[in-house]
RNA sequence: UGGGGUAUAGCCAAGCGGUAAGGCAACGGGUUUUGAUCCCGUCAUGCGUAGGUUCGAAUCCUUCUACCCCAGCCA
């Protein structure tokens, strides 16, 4: 049954009326079937979201499905990290991982009864005439002088370009079906070609390859796949699908396209986002930057947000982009629920308590989360000397101003309330300490003679501890970086501050014990995580808190 | 008339002949020891255009328009 309370789509509707009608048989199997030629981003986890989700809600099951036809730009890493990323996502596939190239013995029959159902022939044009013979969108092709070969000599030619006798590029095993279609996809495709290279699962087995169009719908059809879900661009190959199946009388999945997810001010294209890294623009596929799934990661963005995420955007047919800001309140929503609350200190400017007695120390007990008590306490140590963000202090400050200033009151978060008397100033005038007067009574009891204008976030000096924090923004400052301009490309858009390093914070002690991979939110400032790589303190921003008061100062006060 | 698709708010998206869901964003207001969260409220007489059918149309028909995809021995 499809009871559930997740929202459907179009292709949920295909799929009831499938089990309606009982084609095939109430069963439901996807498939998510990467090429192992670069990392998952984003996009790929709407698809994986939309293939695993389909099975899960009908009680199906999901093949990985490897699309290795391509080896030379394929490699194992990829299938390693594409494996974890699934995973991670937290979705199981049925059996083993499945590879295209497991398949490549069938392949071979098929093409051979092709052969001799008179549906196939070697030819021998080269690219070029290829490319000539084949048409425009508009005018039709013309056959192929070898297109009336006998299935003897095309038997022939197919087994030597197996064997080795061909070069690359020599000769080729087309379908034979109509150069005057008006689908280009349609005007006898190739079906297998000659390429003498070393595959990452076959190794040398192999000098002749399948085409994407004759192992695909084969693939799905050897596995028994009931829908295969692929993007948009492979509409135009459905006949071609469907011809191939009617064609070798095997079992038939039904092809259903959908759009793929693009993001403003992202690029998610394999090939941009592989220029990326071997540019170095970022720092590996990895990079907290990056729209892969494991860059993603690393920037601290749980599974949860991204499986959510994936489900409110939808599933459509319509070309749509999506606002970042829609990923971005996934990942705050997530964690807002799930993270820790603890304080750091970006830019620290000492606080000097000068009522607080030198050799004193207090331990302050602090929830970890204001809505959830399960969540426990910590211990936050306190003293005489402080630090809170430079931020936090003004001097003159702007109207509705609610941090601390000169003469004013600001509740020191979790603990005190202070009242700040004088700031102290370098040569250049910028101010490098504060010196301030603590009220002891105010510890969990607002005052009652004086209202403090705000709560700041601050860490004990003597005990903080030293870290790294990385303040990631987003990589393009274009809301189309993908887009085609006349005289620039995407690397033009690339933000010159999409990385501040932070390498002053100060840290409460407790952050000391916090695994990698950690997500906190640092109160006041955003949702942090605890790197996944660097050993030592190097925090992550994932996201900023929204910032209400950024508005207001923005509208100029 | 090359073929294949898509058009509902700033963005995503329900809707499937009975009178425009929801989310994001934005904007007001309330609560708050996070300018966060949370809560309350506002936000399409309108569904790409122009006609038609109907008691009734975003839904059916016709016209036009805009945008996306296709001419790899890539997937």
């Amino acid at each position: 049954m499809s009871e559930t309370s997740k929202p459907g789509n179009f292709i949920t509707q295909i799929i009831d009326k499938d089990n309606e009608s009982g084609k095939h048989g109430g069963k439901v199997l996807t498939r998510f079937p990467p090429e192992p030629n670069g990392y998952l981003h984003i996009g790929h986890a709407k698809s994986i979201c939309l293939n695993f989700g389909l099975a899960q809600r009908y009680n199906g099951q999901c093949n990985l499905r490897f699309d290795d036809t391509n080896p030379e730009k394929e490699s194992v890493e990829y299938i390693e990290s594409i494996k974890r990323d699934v995973e991670w996502l937290g979705f199981e596939w049925k059996d083993e991982p499945k590879f295209a190239s497991d398949y490549f013995d069938q392949l071979f029959d098929f093409a051979v009864q092709l052969i001799q159902a008179g549906k196939a022939y070697a030819c021998e044009l080269n690219a070029e005439q290829m490319r000539e013979y084949r048409g425009t969108l508009k005018e039709p092709g013309k056959n192929s002088p070898f297109r009336d070969r006998t299935v003897e000599e095309n038997m022939a030619i197919f087994m030597d370009m197996k064997n080795g006798k061909y070069k690359d590029g020599e000769v080729v095993l087309r379908a034979k079906i109509d150069m005057a279609s008006p689908n280009i996809n349609m005007r006898d495709p190739i079906i297998y070609r000659v390429r003498h290279v070393h595959h990452h699962q076959t190794g040398d087995k192999w000098c002749v390859y399948p085409m994407y169009d004759f192992t695909h719908c084969l693939s799905d059809a050897l596995e028994n796949i009931t829908h295969s879900v692929c993007t948009l661009e492979f509409q135009d190959h459905r006949p071609l699908y469907d011809w191939v199946l009617e064609t070798l009388k095997t079992a038939h999945p039904q092809q259903i396209e959908f759009a793929r997810l693009n993001l403003n001010y992202t690029v998610t294209s394999k090939r941009k986002l592989k220029q990326l890294v071997d540019e170095k623009h970022v720092h590996g596929w990895d990079d907290p930057r990056m729209p892969t799934i494991s860059g993603l990661r690393r920037r601290g963005y749980t599974s949860l947000s991204i499986r959510n995420f994936c489900e409110r955007i939808g599933v459509t047919k319509s070309d749509s982009v999506v606002d970042v800001g829609m990923l971005e309140h996934a990942i705050r929503e997530d964690l807002d629920a799930s993270a820790n609350r603890v304080m750091v200190v970006l830019n620290p400017i000492k606080v000097t308590l000068t009522n607080y007695p030198a050799d004193k120390e207090e331990i302050f007990i602090v929830g970890n989360h204001p809505k959830n008590e399960e969540a426990g306490t910590r211990e936050v140590p306190f003293s005489k000397e402080l630090y809170i963000d430079a931020a936090d202090f003004s001097e003159v400050p702007p109207r509705k101003w609610k941090r601390l200033t000169l003469d004013g009151a600001v509740r020191l978060r979790g603990g005190y309330v202070i009242t700040c008397d004088e700031a102290i100033k370098n040569e250049a005038g910028e101010v490098v300490e504060l010196l301030c007067r603590y009220d002891e009574k105010t510890l969990g009891v607002n005052p009652e003679d004086y209202k403090p204008k705000g709560v700041i976030h601050w860490v004990s000096a003597k005990h903080a501890v030293d870290a790294t924090v990385n303040l990631y923004d987003r990589l393009f400052v274009n809301e189309a970086p993908d887009a085609n301009y006349e005289d620039k490309t995407f690397l033009d858009f690339i933000n010159p501050d999409s990385l501040t390093v932070l390498t002053n914070a100060k840290v409460e002690p407790s952050l000391v014990n916090s695994d990698k991979g950690q997500g906190f939110q640092f109160e006041r400032e955003g949702y942090f995580c605890r790197d996944l790589k660097e050993d030592g303190m190097v925090f992550n921003r994932t996201v900023t808190l929204r910032d209400s008061w950024a508005k207001i100062e923005a509208k100029g006060n």
